[in-house]
DNA sequence: CGAGGTATTGACGGCTCTCAAGTCTGGTGG
DNA sequence: CCACCAGACTTGAGAGCCGTCAATACCTCG
């Protein structure tokens, strides 16, 4: 993947719009505090297993990772996916729900988690950005409910959507997930994934150069609601 | 049905009107540090508005509280319930993304967030407790995404297994909310709630006494996976 | 070029939504 | 006491979206 090639740019185009969110490896919060150790891991590995304690927090310098969940059945929830300054593993209890796996190559920040909690303990600020990052993961892990209840067409235009504000370069979104990996974010099959896909592109919401490149032709678009037939306004 | 009172007026009760009185239930954080106001709030009354200010932090000290989300088609999920003991409104940024409502008559104790971070910053274990109650919560609504993604009969289970570790007196549950209430947190309409409750129990996993009140008979049933003909493991 | 994984497209069936009617329950008033 | 009503809940019939199975196209890499 040319991701790496094209970081700065988008890190230019960041500022230059204004843009909110993380770029690079020097704004998320472990990295602003120095704290961690990056460590390297290459597509598909394992970096943390479901059902292991939960020993350490993470966060990604770049690349991209997924959060997943393999049920009983063998279906696969993937609960998230990460990007350069986002934090993961944040769980209750000691051992973790979910695991997390590299979807590229990507590099991590690596710390462990009581040794995070107890600088939090001495640094007011600290806490308080530990409990800010806990509660934007709520209204994340939200907002994926939010989406759950919604029509294919919706699921994937909001994907489509977020994946624009997180790792575009302007209009155009680089996916680093295979179709699998959508469908099992957003429960529907990788078939409806790509019919999907298809009748947005049939819209001219979109444009897809090819499987894995996504041109954001109307966002307004994406964003509006899709012709529901009977779907009315319940109560 | 109670008034909904204006956001003005709401403000100020929230700051003046302290509740006298012996409260029952210390099993909360807010509780346990003595920390909050109580307050009772009668069925169906809104408790905070979506896009409203992010001022307090709400625990419930008894009754049961629906948070909750109005699409703009007029659908309405249903976050989350919260019951005696529970944290709600820890949200991020300035607004809240969800209002609240009083599901039954209930009592919660309010606070201030700004004066809650304020304390935490100076008081290690609250700190501690605070940042638990957020992973807590992104547990739970990980668990509600994961329950989105299964069927109207899975769905219905893994709420009554919830509810009956929640709210159930031995295998009794006494639902305080609506069939409506279960549908919009479920994500399927009422008439799907309503027949998978019939299909339950006639399979014997649950007896209905009446609307609101169910007994659970089978909870090995509700746990295990109802028979999904062709559903094969994907992958 | 061929192989194998990934993605798209097609046909069909089932689960759930929609629309509609029927039942039950609690409250009100004659 | 009972008729009546309003609201909540249940049940039924038909339609549509999406899952399943299957075949085909595409893409990357040896």
């Amino acid at each position: 993947m040319a991701m790496d090639g094209l970081r700065p740019e988008r890190e230019e185009l960041f500022e230059r719009n204004g843009f909110r969110g993380h770029i690079g490896g020097q704004t998320g919060v472990l990295a602003r505090w120095g704290l961690g150790v990056p460590m390297k891991f290459g597509a598909d590995v394992e970096i943390c297993g479901e059902g292991e304690p939960v020993d350490y927090v993470y966060e990604v310098v770049h690349g991209a990772v997924r959060t997943l969940k393999i049920l009983p059945d063998g279906r696969r929830q993937i609960g998230g996916f990460y990007f350069a300054g986002d934090i993961f593993g944040l769980e209750d209890g000691d051992l973790h729900c979910l695991s997390a796996e590299a979807v590229a190559d990507s590099t991590i920040r690596v710390m462990r988690r009581r040794v995070l909690i107890g600088l939090a303990g001495g640094d007011r600020d600290l806490a308080q950005q530990l409990l800010v990052m806990a509660t934007r993961e709520i209204a994340r892990v939200h907002g994926h409910a939010l989406m759950l209840i919604q029509n294919a067409q919706e699921r994937l235009s909001s994907f489509l959507v977020q994946m624009g504000e997180r790792i575009a370069i302007r209009d155009l979104i680089v996916l680093p997930m295979s179709r699998q990996d959508i469908a099992d974010h957003l429960g529907v099959t990788i078939e409806t994934v790509s019919r999907t896909f298809t009748i947005l592109e049939s819209a001219s919401a979109i444009k897809l150069p090819n499987a894995r490149t996504v041109l954001l032709r109307d966002r307004a678009a994406l964003r509006s609601k899709p012709p529901r037939p009977g779907a009315a306004a319940r109560r």
